[in-house]
DNA sequence: ATCATATTGGCACTCGGGGCCAAAAAGCAA
DNA sequence: TTGCTTTTTGGCCCCGAGTGCCAATATGAT
């Protein structure tokens, strides 16, 4: 069992993660995730600055939450593929699940999204994180093919896996058309078209 | 004709993009990007910090130099790529021609694309770069299949073209063994073949 | 009450970035 | 030569993110 609930020693922690993500996207959709300064949110809870930089490692990474969290359990959807089917629709699979939320959480999740593709410096700083998602990726093949991670093929699928992901969250996100799973589904219809067949 | 050769009034620039670059790539080089501060590179070259932001407006733009006159002189390969052809074989074709580069200049291009693509906080940035490039051949798709440049297959394409060029480069930079082009070339076969044919 | 433990947050610093503006350096006209 | 115009330069001063350091604080344990 683990010791969650346990009281532990010493001055017990004043905020969360969540807290203070749920105070900084309050002041993120009213100003604008630029014009919200670190020294606002501190201001806003009534903590200090410095503390934000015990959750958080960088004010970029406010908007992700606990994506470490989130990137584990997308291992182990992958992990948890059934092998009998062909490796891209396993993949598929898993990043459909991966991508499935729950209707009460779907509607941050668009805004949490929504204010990542839309804000440029944010842009770049989650390409660090995207990196990390399509290196779970390139495991899982290269586990599957029996050569290293850094071999072509799982560099490749990890990169194209990432480019269909982002390509439905671009789609998703400009319509109110499409399902989160109906896009991620039409991107990989689209590109297997395009590829010719 | 142009008259860039002609004399101009006004103070004489003092430097130029060339000049930054070639400096600061010594420094990064020597030190290491992140460890290299403006201030060092100005004074390296004997002008002020301030001058340095008259001719790239971040340092992470430095080691990216120029990248707007190559984009667009990849958007004009693309627009004279061969309609008879595939979709997908023109645009393999322009982004072949666009990454074919002199012998003369294949190692800086080679020591530029390892610093970027070795330095975490480059590669964040450079995620800028990528979707502008994607974008270029995002519009080429709507063109070409007259639908808006944020239609589902343009999106696609585009973020696919990417995530093969990436892959390339990744496998390019990581061994001796093959060519850009030969990276190229084998990035998108392999996602031909996983796809299933 | 004292001690051990863990978090907090203030202080001071570095660095990237930007607004502002006087100084510098050129050509041109008188 | 002397101004006038034009353009670039770079100093000055500010802001905000991020970090090292460390005393203050708040709990449990003895």
């Amino acid at each position: 069992m683990s010791q969650t609930l346990e009281t532990r020693q010493g001055r017990p922690p004043i905020t969360s993660h969540a807290a203070i993500e749920g105070a900084a996207f309050q002041l993120f959709d009213a100003r604008g995730f630029d014009a919200t300064t670190l020294d606002d949110i501190a201001v806003h809870m009534g903590i200090g600055r410095r503390t934000i930089f015990r959750y958080f490692p960088s004010k970029f990474d406010i908007p992700w939450g606990q994506f470490d969290k989130n990137l584990e359990i997308f291992r182990e959807r992958l992990n948890s593929a059934p092998v009998d089917l062909p490796m891209w629709e396993g993949i598929h699979q898993a990043v459909l699940d991966f991508n499935n939320f729950d209707e009460n959480v779907l509607d941050q999740h668009r805004q949490r999204m929504r204010l990542i593709f839309e804000t440029p410096s944010l842009q770049a700083h989650s390409f660090l994180m995207y990196q990390r998602w399509r290196g779970v990726i390139a495991e899982y093949v290269a586990q599957r093919i029996g050569q290293s991670r850094g071999a072509a093929l799982p560099i490749t699928v990890g990169h194209a896996s990432l480019g269909l992901a982002l390509a439905a969250y671009d789609i998703w996100l400009s319509t109110e058309e499409w399902s989160l799973h109906e896009a991620l589904d039409s991107s990989l219809s689209n590109l297997r078209q395009y590829l010719g067949r």
